[in-house]
DNA sequence: TGCGCTCAACTTGTATACAAGTTGGATTGT
DNA sequence: ACAATCCAACTTGTATACAAGTTGAGCGCA
């Protein structure tokens, strides 16, 4: 697409990487990034880790203080709620503001991804389940038309994702893979009858299911 | 509120100066910013410069290109028309999602500000009309309960208000002034029965009507 | 033992020198 | 006269030294 300069290019690979740990818990909320550290595992100097730590600060996935550090942060309960509520309203909106029509190579990929979700049943991995359902997500953001609508979408996707993982131990695995699985069946059944609309509530329904199933446990039970 | 460290107070009050001068275009669409100068004027070196454009930059309102410098976006008609579609429905959802009663010391500030809106039919002064709906922007704003929606609406409003103030001297300086009054006015009558879906749909009624103007203009006029 | 101080070892924030890249004008050859 | 080339003067991107700030371990002392 885009041709992309050494350092843009340089850029983003940084970013996906460490954003794609934090969500996968390889960093989990607490953890210290010390800049030093991961200039050094990247082999470029601290300037543009910084540059990569200050976006994911915007982002919210991050906070950084003087003296201390930059840690992970945690999601309260309060806020993903709000997020959800949100998420729920636009991923409406995403079948209303010029949506775009599935092509057959994507509904192919998203078979693909559909194969590897119904093969998690017999392989306890949650790590591995998340990273699925970013690939899901990931294919479902070029469906949104409206361009703000998507980069919003996304953001706000990558700022709660990691909760489902956090609370995943702890649910029926059994049941976590199939309401998986489920979603992305009924989502490729609308995408095949070109219902938009469809789609959207679909996706709208399941993020409402899955508030449900996370506010449920982390508010009644140890969770602080 | 929080209590802000010196360099974040340092950061805020740069990038809210350069981010208002974009907005009411003392920085025109293709305006080169200079780190260099910036660091001058605001008496400290590049890296916290860099850290503001590099905000400006995630937000749209800037691309920085290695060699040449950071300019200014122009916002084409194609993505000013998606921000608005999008901004419609984000008006909407502001009344639905948890919104907040407006205390008697809001609706005051808006009705001065509403003040100054009536006074500006005798003075010609496009910046200051921009200014005033800013601040009014602003006002309303902490009326919205959920989070994550406020602060996209924020984001949104400062990528694509400076189009109007664009326009502004090709349009009906006594039309323009009377509509703005008209929306806050008619917003103040809703708070005041704290209907806040009314607000709601007010703003969003105000929204269509001016990209209606906008598209109107930019779409048949000679503007490039 | 326990309290309090100090300071060394970390952190992020800033300033600055240098590398990489682009542009436009002077200069030189035809 | 004209065209191609080169290079100086800018730009942003990177590396690095230093300033500012925080923490906790260790040491002295009551």
């Amino acid at each position: 697409m885009d041709q992309l300069t050494k350092a843009a290019f340089q850029f983003q690979t940084i970013y996906q990487e460490i954003r794609d740990r934090i969500g996968l818990l390889q960093y989990p909320p607490g953890t210290m990034l010390s800049e030093n550290k991961l200039a050094t595992e990247f082999g470029v100097s601290r300037t543009p880790i910084r540059r990569v730590l200050q976006r994911l600060e915007f982002e919210g996935l991050v906070v950084s203080k003087q003296g201390i550090g930059t840690l992970v942060t945690t999601v309260d309960l309060q806020y993903l709620k709000e997020v959800y509520a949100l998420r729920l309203k636009l991923a409406q909106l995403a079948g209303e503001l010029s949506p775009i029509r599935p092509t057959e190579q994507r509904i192919a990929t998203l078979e693909s991804i559909l194969e590897k979700f119904e093969a998690m049943y017999d392989q306890y991995d949650p790590t591995e389940l998340a990273r699925l359902y970013n690939r899901f997500q990931a294919e479902m953001l070029p469906l949104i038309g409206n361009r703000p609508l998507r980069e919003i979408s996304e953001r706000l996707y990558h700022q709660t994702a990691r909760v489902w993982l956090q609370i995943l131990p702890d649910l029926d695995w059994a049941e976590e893979v199939n309401i998986a699985c489920q979603e992305v069946r009924e989502v490729i059944g609308a995408l095949k009858e070109k219902d938009m609309p469809a789609m959207a509530r679909i996706r709208s329904e399941h993020m409402a299911m899955l508030l449900g199933r996370t506010s449920r446990y982390l508010g009644g039970g140890s969770a602080r």
